[in-house]
DNA sequence: GGACAATGTCATGCT
DNA sequence: CTAGCATGACATTGT
């Protein structure tokens, strides 16, 4: 039923508008409340073909009383100012907005030059004259605006950026247009529509048609964006962009950086540019579309961002882009302001930036190279030293592992416990990472020169007694394992005994042969190497809890410091308070009279302050009373306990 | 030579 | 049950 509404009521929007074109002003609003919201909700978001019918709404919310409701260029004079209004004051530049900032600087920029090519017809309909005729009327340039029109029937650009004085051919020849081709040509004009056709574009920018929308440099605006339903839109765009493939790639040339851009945009579209300027307004065109280009190139990558693109900040989708596409097309396209507007909306896009290049960091290395899922994370995987050339009497599996340098820096027992899945890939999936990120603390212990030096291969003193005087200095340097492990040929270092799997470790006992010595021996090395390490962890853990444990009681005697100011400036403010009471007090008694008419004596008279705020004079107890009493309750309490 | 700090090693408990 | 980790206690080493 609701569904039979909403077709129903997009029927009578439809209707609305050709009733409109004929010259009949129906008020749609009064016949869907209840079921739409306000249209001006509406038209701030592409949700339904109801937005397309915003033209007297658009009107009377924008100033447009007693104009003829079947003005164009009164359309398009407001669609510009709301258009103006988003780009200045939307919080994310999405790519219609950038449109929009294109077609207002359409108005604000061009010059008055008329000469007869395309892209002048554009910059003289959308030039300052605008604002003259809408200042004071026009009239001096009707025939040549009307000439233009006719030289350009399908021109939007031409035709839309007229002023506020209604140009009488000009509406003509558009109601001849819209009569012929292009019946909603109105709708071309509303913002909403351009919103929805334009996200629809951007959602649907994975289509490789889609890639030309940009590049169109004689599109008919008009026909593109008077679909009366949009889903024909696509289908539309489809059939117009494949007559316009030719342009496409003359358009993609240059390669400007949006700082570029931002620096020669007011340049380019300043009337000084010369001759440059009537040239470059059919290339600011095709720039400004080569941007959605630029999207759907992105989006070529990754189809499903497409969406999540779109909603980026223009200038950061720019950035992110920067590398696969031209940018030249903000040369011109969009002013300075709403470059600073985009470069205020905050970190908010250049997180989500981030996150979508380490999206594509995941991707890539998802893409090329899958080594880090499997790995067996190893200490040395750290520093990623090339294996030891003495591994020649190794494993294979053995060459894997890589010298320490850092000593226990990067020590993580939660990755050096994990074991590989397989013996023969721990060659490639030893993969360097930095495993301090994977503790909480750091460990940045350094290792002793016994543990930096590489112990390739430990030949037995009795077969292979070194020769050069370097062996001797890492006789002197070796450590008591190292010498052990020489003195039994075991042909490992004792990084390699200590940082290797369980698994590999297992392996290179049973596959060489060892003696129980030797093997009781590798197996105390590993012991001892662990236990080092893990001594080296628990100390520094130690003495970061000796040293936060001092930042804590410094802390907390800063602030038992503080609170004792507090206190004594509390019972100082409180000393004076009842000072003042008490004066107040005695003055106050000092006014009152008993029943006799006598003064009261303020020493034996007090005022007490009830909960209801009355203020009650009573006497003050005397001290010797209630002494005495006390003492005399005390006695009987003494008694009874004796 | 003793004090002290840094480091290595062992024993033990725990996961 | 075993490997590994954490940690206290002791030993060693260098200053």
């Amino acid at each position: 039923m609701q569904i039979a509404k909403k077709y129903l009521t997009e029927g009578l929007i439809q209707l609305t508008i050709l009733l409109s074109l004929v010259g009949v002003r129906v008020d749609i609003d009064s016949y869907l409340t209840g079921y739409y919201p306000p249209l001006a909700e509406i038209n701030l978001g592409p949700s339904s073909a109801y937005t397309q019918t915003p033209f007297h709404v658009l009107r009377e919310t924008l100033d447009g009383y007693g104009v003829h409701p079947k003005c164009p260029e009164l359309d398009y004079f407001f669609a510009s100012r709301r258009l103006l209004d988003e780009v200045r004051t939307l919080g994310s530049p999405r790519f219609h907005t950038q449109l929009n900032a294109w077609l207002v600087h359409q108005v604000s920029s061009a010059g008055p030059s008329t000469t007869s090519t395309t892209s002048s017809d554009h910059d003289t309909s959308a030039g300052p004259e605008s604002t003259e005729d809408e200042a004071g009327g026009a009239g001096e340039h009707l025939p040549v605006r009307g000439q233009e029109v006719h030289r350009q029937p399908n021109s939007e650009l031409g035709q839309g950026p007229c002023g506020a004085g209604a140009f009488l051919s000009e509406e003509e020849a558009q109601i001849k247009e819209e009569e012929e081709a292009v019946p909603l040509a109105q709708l071309a004009h509303s913002s909403t529509l351009e919103q929805e056709s334009l996200l629809e574009g951007i959602g649907t920018l994975s289509e490789p048609v889609l890639h030309h929308v940009a590049p169109a440099t004689d599109i008919d605006w008009n026909n593109l964006l008077s679909v009366p339903d949009l889903d024909d839109l696509d289908s539309l765009v489809t059939g117009r962009l494949s007559e316009l493939d030719s342009d496409i790639n003359g358009a993609i040339s240059q390669d400007v950086s949006l700082h570029d851009a931002m620096v020669t945009g007011g340049g380019a579209f300043g009337p000084a540019s010369g001759t440059a300027a009537s040239g470059t307004v059919g290339q600011q065109r095709r720039t400004l579309l080569r941007l959605e280009s630029t999207n759907s190139s992105l989006s070529d990558h990754l189809p499903g961002m497409a969406v999540g693109l779109a909603a980026l900040p223009f200038a950061s989708v720019c950035n992110l882009t920067g590398n696969m596409t031209s940018q030249s097309g903000l040369d011109g396209c969009l002013d300075e302001a709403v470059f600073d507007q985009i470069n205020q909306l905050g970190l908010e896009s250049l997180d989500a930036i981030d996150d979508h290049l380490n999206y594509l960091d995941c991707l890539d290395s998802q893409a090329f190279e899958d080594l880090d899922s499997d790995s067996g994370l190893s200490l040395e995987s750290s520093y990623g030293c090339p294996v030891s050339p003495g591994s020649s009497e190794m494993s294979s599996s053995s060459s894997s592992y890589y010298e320490e340098e850092g000593g226990a820096t990067g020590y993580s027992s939660e990755v050096d416990s994990k074991p590989p899945k397989s013996i023969i890939d721990h060659s490639t999936t030893w993969q360097p990472v930095d495993l301090s990120e994977s503790v909480w603390h750091d460990h940045s212990y350094t290792s002793p020169p016994v543990l930096s030096k590489p112990f390739l291969r430990l030949p037995c003193k009795t077969e292979e007694p070194e020769e050069d005087g370097g062996a001797q200095l890492d006789d002197r340097e070796l450590s008591r394992d190292e010498m052990r492990a020489r003195a039994m040929c075991i042909p490992f270092s004792v990084l390699q005994i200590v940082n290797m799997p369980v698994e590999e470790f297992m392996e290179v006992l049973d596959s060489h042969s060892f003696s129980p010595e030797q093997v009781t021996l590798l197996r105390d090395i590993r012991r001892r190497g662990k236990n080092k390490l893990a001594a080296q962890n628990c100390r520094k853990r130690k003495l970061d809890a000796i040293t936060g444990l001092q930042e804590e009681v410094e802390r907390l005697h800063a602030q038992r410091e503080r609170l004792l100011r507090e206190k004594r400036l509390t019972a100082k403010t409180m000393g004076a308070v009842a000072h003042q009471f008490k004066q107040l007090s005695r003055d106050v008694l000092s006014r009152l009279r008993d029943a006799s008419g006598r003064p009261l004596n303020p020493d034996r008279f007090t005022l007490q302050c009830g909960a209801n705020g009355r203020v009650v004079v009573q006497p003050v107890r005397q001290p010797s009373v209630s002494t005495s009493a006390g003492k005399k309750t005390d006695k009987r309490k003494k008694e009874k306990k004796q």
